[in-house]
DNA sequence: AACAATAATTTTAACGTGTGCATTTCATTA
DNA sequence: TAATGAAATGCACACGTTAAAATTATTGTT
C-alpha cells in the first residue's frame, strides 16, 4: 500500500507537506500542491482511514440504526433510506447499518465508532437507544417519528396535514359518513394521524361517530380485523381511512372476504404510499409518506451538526402529498 | 476515553499486559488476566478500533454492495440480506450498505478498507465490480446469482429445482397447457428458472408450445403485457408461471383488465415470495426464495475466508420452497 | 543452594496520519 | 546589500494499539 512518505520520497518533500498538500491546506504552494497531487493520483494512493481516524479523532462513520430489523413490516423504508441517505452521503463516509435490536451492548455507541447517528424511528421503544446516543454526545437525527424532546434534531413528515388533505379529499368526493382505522396505541403517529383525520371532519361540519373510530395496531391482520367490525355496522361508513397501508391491505381482504366491492360499496384511503399500494385491485389511494426524503434532509441536519455542532436541534416537517388511485369513489 | 494504558496504570503493569489480557493472550497469568478485565470493565473500556486496525490492518468492516439502490424492485431484498447478515456476523464488525452504482470510484475499494465483501447481486452488470474486487484480493461472496466463475464463492439459490417442483405441483392439479413468462433475457436466473420449467413439462412428457413462452423482463409491467399476449391466444395456456413475483402481480392485473379470474379461469404462478405475494388478491402461490438463508449462509462463508484464506470457492445451492396460496386451480 | 528452564512481564518499535513549532526560502523594503 | 517579514516547508511527536525482542520472576532439578 502506498502511504504519504512513498509520496514524500518521490516528490523529494516531507510527508507533511504531502498530508497538507492532500488535505488542501493554505500552507502549500500551488505548484508543489500539484506536483503532489499528480504524483499521488499515479501511484493511485489512498488514505488510510485508520490512520487518519486515530489522530483526528472522527470515523467517517455515519450509523443509521433502525427499530426493528427482525420486524417485517419496514421493508421497503430501508431501501428508501439508504437511498436518500447515500444520496446526500460524501462518497468516503461510511454507512453503516443496524437494527437497534441487535444492539446488545450500548457500551459500543461511542462517539469514537460513530461521526454522528441517524436514528429511523418507528417505535418508542427506541427511546433508551436514542437517549444512550444523546448522552454520548453523538450527533443525532432521528428520522420518520415525532418526538416530544425538542432537544433533539427530528425530521418527520407531517402526517397531520397529509391525512386531513386526504380526508378533504375524500369529503370533497361526497362522503358524508367516514371512518377512521387508527394505529397503534400510544404511538405518536397514530394520535397524530387521528387528529388530521378529525380536523377535517370539524372543518367540514361532519358529525363524529364514536363507532367510527375503530382500534388498529398498523398490522394487516388488525386492518383486517377492524374492517370486519365497521362493515358489521347497521349503518356502515361509506369510506375508511386506514392509518397505515398495510392495515389498508388487512381491510382490503376484509372486504373480499365479505364480498364488498372497493370502491363502489366502499371507499378506501391509506397513508404511506409503500410500494405495493399501487399494484393492490384496485389501486390504493394513499398518502405518500417520502421517507427518501426525510433521509435526504436528515442526512443533510446531521452534516450540519457535524460542521457545526452548535446548530439548534429542531423538529422538520416533509409534506407529505396525495396520490389518487382507485380506492375512492364518488358518492 | 479509556485507553489500555489508563487500565495499565490502574492495574500495575505495562500496557502490553494489558492488551494481551485482553485479546486472550495465553502468555498472561490467570490472576492478571482477571484482575485486568476487572479493571477494564469497571472503567467503561472499549477498545479503539482504529487503532487496532492501524497495526493489525484490519479494518472489522465488512460491505454489503447491492447490484442498484436506486432501482425499485429490491425493497424486500435488502432487509431479508441484513437480518440473515446481522444474524451471524460477530457484534464489533461493521456492516456497511453501499449500492454498486453509487460507487464512482473503484479506488475507493481496497483491502484496507473492507475485510471482506458481499455481493448481493441481480444482474450481470455487476460483474466489473466483482472482478475489481477479485482482482485487489478482497475475500469475498456473491449472493442471489449465479456466477460461471468457479473461481468466486457464490451462494445462491436452487432455482431450477424449485420452479421444477412448482411445476409438478401444476400437473399434478391437472393442468396440460403451461405457459411461462420469462425473466430478462441474458440473466443466469431467467435460464434457469426457464430450465426447470421445462425439465417438469419434458419429465410429463407434455408438449412445449412456443407460444407459451412469452418474453418477459421482470418488470410490473412486462408481465402485465406478457400476460395481455398470452390472453389473446385462440388457445390459452389453463396455467401462467412467472419468472418473479412482480411480473405476476402484473399479470394478475392483466387478468383483472380482461375480467379473467383467477384461479377460476386462469391459474398462476410465481417466484421470489416477496412479502406482498401473501396480501395479493387472490394470494399468490410462489416458489420461496430464501434471501435471508442465502446471505446467512454466505456471511458464514465469508467469515470462513477470512479465517481460511485458503478455502477453496464454490458454489452453494440453498433449497427453495413452494408456498402454497390460492391463485393455482384445480383443472 | 546453584543453576537451568520456563513463565510472566516490560521495553521498544511500528502502523500512517495530522499538527505545533522550528526552520528555511523568498520577496520586499530600507 | 542587509534587514525584515511573510510564505513555504520540515522536524518531531502524538494518536492507541499490537508484536518482536529483551528482561525479570518463578519453578523445578540436582
Amino acid at each position: 500500500m502506498i502511504t504519504i512518505k512513498d509520496i514524500a520520497r518521490v516528490a523529494g518533500v516531507s510527508h507533511t507537506t504531502v498530508s497538507r498538500a492532500l488535505n488542501g491546506s493554505p500552507l502549500i504552494k500551488k505548484v508543489t500542491r500539484d506536483k503532489i497531487e499528480k504524483i499521488a493520483a499515479e501511484m493511485n494512493y489512498v488514505p488510510n482511514y485508520s490512520a487518519k481516524s486515530l489522530v483526528t479523532k472522527r470515523s467517517f462513520t455515519i450509523g443509521l440504526f433502525f427499530s426493528s430489523i427482525d420486524q417485517g413490516t419496514s421493508s421497503s423504508f430501508l431501501v428508501d433510506a439508504i437511498k436518500g441517505i447515500s444520496h446526500v452521503l460524501d462518497e468516503n463516509f461510511n454507512l453503516t447499518v443496524h437494527g437497534i435490536d441487535g444492539v446488545h451492548n450500548f457500551g459500543n455507541i461511542q462517539p469514537q465508532r460513530f461521526d454522528g447517528i441517524l436514528v429511523m424511528s418507528q417505535s418508542d421503544e427506541d427511546n433508551a437507544f436514542i437517549y444512550h446516543v444523546k448522552t454520548m454526545g453523538i450527533p443525532l437525527v432521528v428520522l420518520n417519528r415525532q418526538l416530544e424532546d425538542p432537544g433533539i434534531m427530528n425530521v418527520v413528515a407531517n402526517d397531520r396535514e397529509g391525512v386531513k388533505e386526504a380526508i378533504d379529499y375524500a369529503v370533497s368526493q361526497g362522503h358524508q359518513r367516514l371512518a377512521i382505522i387508527e394505529g397503534k396505541p400510544g404511538f405518536k403517529s397514530s394520535t397524530e394521524r387521528k387528529q388530521g383525520f378529525m380536523d377535517s371532519l370539524i372543518e367540514h361540519r361532519l358529525q363524529l361517530n364514536s363507532d367510527y373510530f375503530a382500534a388498529g395496531d398498523y398490522s394487516i391482520e388488525s386492518g383486517y380485523a377492524a374492517m370486519t367490525t365497521l362493515l358489521s355496522l347497521s349503518e356502515r361508513p361509506t369510506a375508511v381511512f386506514c392509518s397505515n397501508d398495510d392495515m389498508a391491505i388487512g381491510a382490503m381482504n376484509a372486504c373480499y372476504a365479505h364480498k364488498i366491492s372497493i370502491p363502489q360499496q366502499i371507499s378506501l384511503l391509506g397513508f404511506d404510499d409503500i410500494m405495493f399500494a399501487r399494484y393492490t385491485n384496485p389501486a390504493l389511494t394513499t398518502v405518500r409518506k417520502p421517507i427518501a426524503d426525510i433521509s435526504e434532509l436528515g442526512t443533510k441536519m446531521l452534516i450540519q451538526l457535524l460542521q457545526q455542532p452548535e446548530t439548534k436541534p429542531q423538529q422538520l416537517f416533509v409534506k407529505t402529498s396525495l396520490v389518487v388511485r382507485d380506492t375512492v369513489a364518488g358518492c
